[in-house]
Formats: C-alpha cells, structure tokens, sequence
DNA sequence: CCATTATTTCGATATGTCTGGACATATCGA
DNA sequence: TCGATATGTCCAGACATATCGAAATAATGG
C-alpha cells in the first residue's frame, strides 16, 4: 500500500481541489503585519492594557502598572512587545516613557486584514 | 509647555487623566470574542493552514496535513484550536473531517473589533 | 555630585506551548 | 468481523514565554 501522502498514479490529485498551495511561501503583507499583532493581543494581560486607554489619551508606565495586577517590571516587558508589534507607540519625556494606541495604523491593518478575509478567503 | 499627560504634583493625580480603571474587571464581548481569534492567529503555522483555503473552498485534515511541514498529529492539534476559536467550522462525513473558514462570522468580529477601535480607543 | 524617581534589564524559576510518535476511535467496504 | 483509512488523543521532551525582585540605567532637582 502507498504510504499517505502518495498519490494513487491514475487519478491526478491536483484536479481534485483548488487549495491554496502557498503554504509555505511568504504569508501576504497584511497578514504578516498583523501576525504581530495577533500574537501582542492574543495575551490577556496586554489586552487589558490596552483597553485601560481612553480616546487620545497618553499614559505612563507607573500609571498602567498601577491599574495592573503585575508587577512593573513584567508590564514594561509587556508594553514593550505591544510597540514592537504596532500597537502601541511611545515617547520618553523627561523620566517617564507615554504610551498611546497607534490607532490610526492599527485601524488601518485591521481593515486590511478584513478585506482579505471577505475577498480572499 | 508640559507634554500631554504629566501631572501637576500640587492637585490630585486623580483628577488629570481618565484612564479606565477597569483592568481587573470584564473586557468587553467583541475583544473577548476576538481575544481566541488573536491567540488563534497569533501563531503562523496556525496562519498558513487558515490561508491554505481558496473562496469557500472545504479542505480534510489530509489535505491540510499534506501542505502543511508539520505532522499530521500536529496540523489536527492547530485545526482544533482554530476551531475552538471559531475560526474555523467543520462537519464529519464518513471518514472524513472537512473544515471551512467561518467567514461570517470572523468578518463581524473584525469589523466589531474595528469599531470598537474606532469609537473607544 | 548626591538622592530621588521612572523605567528597563537581568537572572532565576515557573508555567505554558509546540511537536511528533504511539495509541485509540470511527467509518467504510469486502 | 476484518482490514484499511481518516482523524483525534495522549504523552513526554524541547522550546518559549511570563513573572518577579534586584540591580542597572537615565533624568531631574537640590
């Protein structure tokens, strides 16, 4: 018996569905900036942080550690993987680091991602 | 001139921003849906397999597995992540288990998700 | 300088996830 | 019922992430 995976040799497989075959091939740009994303918001913790900003507002670590039940230094560790992957920007003034939603291009990804779902998948 | 967000030491640190204090308290429907979708896809094996399928397209655990590097006890570990996290949907039918992208729903988190961006954050 | 404050980095440990092979279950046809 | 096929589950090792406190870094004011 062939081993899975093996094709029967009269019946061409490849006629048989229409699977995308890219699998492993470059995953498309909108996808790949919203794997970071996806990977930063899967984690409640930064879910959370994120969700402690008002509209426009600018807040800093001190302020969202102490709404946190973690540590500081586990929310700065935090905060750090939510601007590596888009979701937050920072700016060091004086002592204290302000954190703020990058709202504009956060929404524009998820638009991306969203109109690759209804007319590529 | 004092950047956004710095206080002033001599008034209540209450009074000077808005932050919402609801850390520890319930997050809100459409991020908790969409929280399973972000650890779903956070994940780029998981990723690929979910861009695997054309428009509609139907693919079985071989299918899926014979793109895919990874085992087939493996690739069947992620399909059932995906869908616990209502990604994707599948049915049996005789010997086979057929999965599918659950389209329409995933578009109205997303699209939830967005808004929820665009009015509250 | 020195002390203070805000934040990050480091070191250690605990916890969680990924992975493939072995095994179990389900379905179908002979 | 038996054998083949498709899929799911369990297990244990490898690997990654989360967490905290302590130490290090940076900025400020005296």
């Amino acid at each position: 018996m062939p081993p899975k995976g093996q094709l029967d040799e009269h019946i061409d497989i490849s006629k048989h569905f229409d699977m995308n075959r890219n699998y492993s091939r470059a995953i498309p740009a909108e996808w790949r900036a919203m794997s970071k994303v996806f990977e930063a918001l899967g984690d409640e913790h930064r879910q959370r942080l994120v969700l402690s900003f008002e509209p426009g507002e600018r807040l800093n670590v001190s302020q969202l550690a102490e709404v946190s039940t973690l540590a500081r230094s586990t929310v700065s560790h935090h905060l750090k993987l939510l601007r590596e992957a888009g979701v937050l920007e920072s700016e060091k003034i004086g002592k204290e680091v302000w954190y703020w939603i990058n709202k504009a291009w956060l929404t524009q990804v998820f638009e991306d991602v969203t109109e690759h779902l209804r007319k590529r998948l």
